[in-house]
DNA sequence: TCATGTGTAATTGTCGACAATTAGTGAATA
DNA sequence: TATTCACTAATTGTCGACAATTACACATGA
């Protein structure tokens, strides 16, 4: 399966060296390991970074830093004040389904384009990465990790298979990260793995028909059936604590 | 009118004064600055923009200045290769057509919400958005500039109104100036102004019956048949050509 | 006890200088 | 003549130091 490297793969493999593609740069590198770092949960959220602290743990100077910085602010990782300072985000209930909303309008047109634009070979890849995923026997134990890096998996190659670079960009390089890191703070399961594992297949057989508008509308309910499980799950939580 | 000022009529009134509210800081200031030259062409699509040469012209150090260039290219803006040097976005018909597409998710989904969650007074700030429109003879006479603007206020205002800030930020903070930098190098016009602004009645129409799915639908075309308007004088110009 | 003002320490913002990489010019050779 | 190599100039990447702003602690007064 030649097809992709997922972002998730690629950070679980390698430990945050540099030896990745194009981080030819100190500012590069270090935003990479920010990145990382964040979205493992290592920097906490809502947990502030100064300057001076990070500069001294990663050994370079601020300069490379604030712009790692800068980068990782327009990526909406951490927010920052003029003199004041940074903070790694801390995305509330509110904010996460908001995302999802985003989420369910972007993706909904990446499977349309998908359905248009994929050719049989990346179909093919396609059909490889949801085989890889029933093969894993955490799914039917309901264990939702592997499934939930998997979906990311899935999404990803959706989002390719558009060819809308834009689109890419918006959601693989942008979004994903901030629903990594959801992760961190909100963890799921329950049954929706194996209803998610189902959909992903009815997405892909409506992709190879070339049916774009059904495509297009099984993404939208994939999404929003997990919009509405991560709500659940929350006003479960707060009855449970009530 | 107290609903918003969209950043087109911003920047139209100010002369690039640091009169705006957060720029406290150089590099918040240079950026805006450099967002306004690039939307407006002042720095021509393509061209070379170089670290010592900026640095120059506005009169700072290196150091802010590469911070507000990251958030350029962060918002794709600038196209910046490590250790060459950074260019001015020069957006491919193809890459204005993804635009149009992301457009079409995403604004779809804000008049979806905005029909879930505008207020009535918000309602009626759009309103008179659209009247402000209709009062402009330059809309009868054909003439595109004054109503493309205005189409941005309406836009912009349904984006509000979908009370989603992580729609907010992409729509209205980094797609708008790509969306507005395309007018620099496209420009269109046509009947098509006439027949968007009937449709703008329509959308708000649904809005305001609290009509969700009929506002998604109708944002849908508009921006669609706004896509197809640009493809079709594209290809025009080029039989023009040949 | 609470509010207010002051002073200090820490952090952020900015600058200029140096190191590293690249592009372009020109000369030497096949 | 075309190609390749070296050299130079310019640009980018990085660093450390200084200035400006902010936050916190403490003392003073009502």
């Amino acid at each position: 399966m030649t097809l992709f490297v997922s972002p998730s793969h690629q950070l679980a493999d390698k430990p945050a060296e540099q030896v990745s593609p194009e981080v030819r740069t100190l500012a590069e590198r270090v935003f990479h390991q920010l990145q990382d770092a964040i979205v493992r949960g290592e920097l906490a959220p809502g947990s502030k970074i100064t300057e001076p602290g990070l500069s001294k743990t990663y050994g370079i100077s601020r300069g490379p830093l604030r712009e790692a910085m800068r980068r990782l602010e327009a990526h909406r990782l951490i927010e920052r004040v003029p003199h004041v300072g940074a903070r790694v985000v801390k995305l509330s209930m509110k904010e996460l389904l908001e995302l999802f909303d985003v989420r369910e309008a972007l993706e909904s047109m990446a499977a349309r384009l998908a359905a248009e634009h994929m050719s049989a070979e990346e179909i093919k890849g396609l059909r490889e990465v949801l085989a890889l995923h029933e093969g894993q026997a955490d799914l039917k134990r309901g264990e939702a990790y592997y499934q939930r890096e998997g979906d990311l998996d899935f999404h990803y190659c959706i989002v390719q298979g558009s060819h809308n670079k834009m689109l890419m960009n918006l959601l693989c390089d942008d979004l994903y990260y901030l629903v990594r890191l959801y992760r961190t703070q909100f963890s799921a399961s329950g049954t929706r793995p194996q209803r998610a594992f189902v959909e992903h297949h009815r997405i892909v057989d409506a992709i190879e028909a070339g049916d774009a508008e059904l495509a297009e509308l099984l993404m939208r309910r994939h999404v929003s059936a997990s919009r509405a499980n991560v709500a659940d799950r929350y006003a479960a939580i707060l009855e449970q604590q009530s």
